[in-house]
RNA sequence: CGGGGCGUAGCGCAGCUUGGUAGCGCGUUUGGUUCGGGACCAAAAGGCCGGAGGUUCGAAUCCUCUCGCCCCGACCA
């Protein structure tokens, strides 16, 4: 490709809508363009990027048995209302009508609609297991776009599903799954971790997200540095320190004037917060529930939706919690008569300080069972650094990432409410076990800019470079623009592909352009080297050129860009 | 949706406090000189100052409303 010719253009400064390194290069080096809010055009060398990224997709997920298909955008509402996500999914759906008044939607994802198509297609367990992908657009209208392509409305998706028998053939192709993604990472040049995760409302039980770890990342993982245990924060866990050894103290009430927080009580007794009982209110349908944590510890709103089945939930405002007849900061489980929850770090301990419920009074030596019930335990914790690993005992570190993907075991969630069934080998009928796979493109590319850049610009994995060789010259002599156009016509037909900065500028313009645009080699056709016959030849993530005769550019560089792609 | 900020030429910005009819740098076009890390000289094109109301003799500037965009948070298959 002549550079002369390139629609897209460089930028010099840095545009003010970007704050994130990945941001800024795919705008000054003019990648993409923004729409509207979370919405981008690609141009010609984005684009390629993408196409490379594509042909890894495929040939990962042909390689695990997927088949590829396509499925629209475009979908009528009825599916989503069978499926029950018509009701339950928020804003993020756009919901519109056609012109004859039928409900419509754009797809936020295909689970709906890959599953119409299995259940008409599928119907006997020999024709099982199957796995079908595609790369679609999905549009999620989200609240908030950020970093550029990192969190967009619009984007593409590589998004595969699979249909089972039963849950130990899902298990196992999971395993698949999971093996074959870390190839697809690694090959596009990103190093990530696979976390626990959440499910959402897409529903199933196992779930994992594949992360980018980096500053930038709007997750919180909690990771241990010993064993494996890695969890987005939103499931994390951790292993509760016990202390049930100690004898049970008689209860006692205590004046602790003005001793609202945690904090406040914990320094005017003299104790430490984590000896302290915390209570905190919420509102679930139209109740006020009270859950009891230990003092120093926080609690996972997403754990609570799951116990009170309610995703809904919000904290009680005060004039709730009043109405239930607690006494704002000097509140606790002891004689309580609402709805209480309690984590585990509190039936684990005893002879705790907690308020009285009463102003201005605490007790000490509160102990479960005997001054207070409540339901549970549960896991309420949001665990955060420096918590036991569940597994291990260590302690656990915060780190932040990005998710750059995630399998789900889906179970039967759509296959149930969708009558997705097939016969088994006894004539029974069942619903097809099912999990989902996904990974965002533009958020890749993104991801993998945001791995590999310096302060000049973008240094392309040779997997995913739009072009593996930027070719320039230098100087104006006939001889030497003549050489740079034969020797890219001879690049091009041996097949190397190679951006040509065909371009009447100055050097100085054309290096910062190559440094910019991050190609992995860049060739330099100039007289000081044309003299021995002689090319230079440098590596963007090397600081030194070197010298290559001309009679031996192409092995090089066929060499360079296999070793390049193997690495 | 809460909090903060910003909309003035393709990009980056100044002008706004204290109203008087729009400017700087880069880029673009033309001509010339240059040519190994973003050259120089000369000439030129390009903006109903996001939009709508209002105040005023007069609004980029003051007031009201609205739309868009960015950042933090909430939210997030």
């Amino acid at each position: 490709m002549k550079m002369s010719r390139l629609f897209g253009k460089t930028i010099r400064e840095v545009p003010a809508e970007a704050e994130i390194d990945s941001h800024k290069l795919i705008l000054r080096a003019g990648l993409v363009r923004k729409l509207a809010s979370g919405i981008y055009q690609y141009n010609p060398l984005a684009w390629r990027t993408m196409k490379k990224i594509q042909e890894i997709l495929r040939n990962e997920m042909d390689g695990i048995g997927m088949q590829e298909i396509n499925m629209p955008v475009v979908q009528p509402a009825e599916l989503w209302q069978e499926s029950g996500r018509w009701y339950t999914v928020g804003s993020e759906l756009t919901r519109f009508k056609d012109r004859g008044g039928r409900d419509m939607i754009l797809a936020i994802t295909h689970e709906e609609s890959v599953t119409e198509l299995v259940r008409n297609e599928i119907s006997s367990y020999r024709q099982l297991p199957l796995a079908l992908y595609q790369i679609q657009m999905k549009f999620r209208d989200e609240p908030r776009a950020r970093g550029g392509l990192i969190r967009v409305r619009e984007f593409y998706m590589k998004d595969g599903y699979s249909f089972h028998i039963n849950e130990e053939d899902l298990d196992a192709y999971y395993e698949e799954v999971t093996q074959a993604y870390f190839r697809i990472f690694k090959r596009a040049g990103l190093d990530v971790i696979s976390v626990r995760s959440d499910n959402g409302n897409i529903g199933g039980k196992v779930s994992h997200e594949y992360m980018y770890v980096t500053p930038i990342g709007e997750d919180r993982l909690i990771l241990c540095p010993q064993c494996d245990y890695s969890a987005n924060q939103e499931v994390a866990e951790s292993k509760k320190t016990m202390k049930t050894d100690q004898p049970m103290l008689s209860l006692e009430k205590i004046a602790t004037p003005n001793c609202k927080t945690i904090e406040q009580v914990a320094k005017y007794l003299g104790a430490s917060s984590n000896q302290c009982l915390k209570a905190l209110f919420y509102v679930s349908k139209g109740q006020v529930v009270m859950i009891a944590i230990r003092g120093d510890l926080e609690l996972n709103e997403i754990k609570l939706k799951k116990i009170l089945d309610d995703p809904n939930i919000r904290m009680a405002v005060e004039e709730e919690v009043l109405q239930a007849g607690i006494v704002a900061g000097y509140a606790s489980p002891v004689h309580q008569s609402i709805r209480i929850l309690i984590d585990e770090s509190i039936a684990n301990g005893s002879n705790w300080i907690a308020g009285a419920n009463e102003a201005g009074f605490h007790y000490t030596n509160v102990n479960l069972g005997r001054d207070f019930q409540g339901e549970g335990p549960y896991d309420l914790e949001l665990v955060s650094a420096g918590a036991a690993c569940p597994n291990c005992g260590s302690t656990l570190r915060e780190a932040r990432g990005v998710e750059v993907g995630n399998i789900f075991k889906l179970g039967t969630k759509y296959s149930s409410s969708m009558k997705a069934t097939f016969l088994d080998e006894n004539g029974d009928s069942k619903p097809m076990v099912m999990g989902c796979y996904g990974i965002g493109l533009g958020r890749l590319l993104s991801c993998v800019i945001e791995e590999h850049h310096d302060d000049a610009g973008i240094i392309w994995p040779m997997s995913v470079a739009p072009y593996h060789v930027y070719l320039c010259s230098v100087g104006v002599q006939p001889e030497v623009l003549e050489e740079a156009d034969r020797l890219y016509q001879e690049l091009t037909s041996a097949g190397i592909e190679v951006l040509y900065d065909d371009r009447d500028l100055r050097p100085g313009f054309k290096f910062n352009d190559a440094d910019l645009l991050g190609m992995p080699i860049r060739l330099v056709v100039s007289a000081r080297h044309l003299a021995n016959q002689e090319i230079e030849l440098k590596e963007r993530h090397k600081t030194e050129a070197v010298k290559v005769s001309k009679a031996e550019i192409i092995s090089t560089l066929r060499e360079l860009v296999s070793e390049g792609l193997r690495s």
